[in-house]
DNA sequence: CTGTTGACTTAAG
DNA sequence: ACTTAAGCCAACA
């Protein structure tokens, strides 16, 4: 009974902006790829992209955050990704250019 | 509070 | 497809 307090902070208001854009990104299933405005109008803010950008950049946990899952609208991934570019083929991820990812492939699209 | 920066987005050429 | 310009939001000096 007392397990599920913490857990449920992930879809409380406690955390700051950046703890949020955390929690979405760890969301992301594998295999699949989301934009900055998904996550920001998560967050209620679709214009917030930019601020999720940076949370990410934050990215206090690299190792629990799945931050290389997270790519711009075109699904263009960001100069220095490219190593993490490779990690997303292995994870299932399609390209169609050397900086484009597939998103009607791999595009997360939330289904409820 | 003001100004700058940034892993963004949209619109126009 | 690429560049320029404007807009929006959060973190930092």
């Amino acid at each position: 009974m007392e397990v599920s307090r913490v857990e449920k902070k992930e879809e409380k208001e406690e955390m700051s902006f950046s703890e949020k854009v955390y929690q979405i990104a760890k969301r992301i299933p594998p295999g699949k790829v989301a934009t900055y405005g998904q996550i920001a109008a998560k967050l209620g803010k679709p214009k917030a992209a930019r601020a999720v950008g940076n949370a990410l950049h934050n990215n206090p946990d690299p190792k629990t955050i799945l931050c290389y899952r997270v790519v711009n609208q075109e699904g263009r991934l960001a100069p220095g990704f490219r190593e993490q570019k490779r990690k997303l083929l292995k994870e299932g991820i399609e390209f169609n250019d050397k900086n484009h990812v597939d998103l009607k492939r791999c595009l997360w699209q939330k289904s409820g």
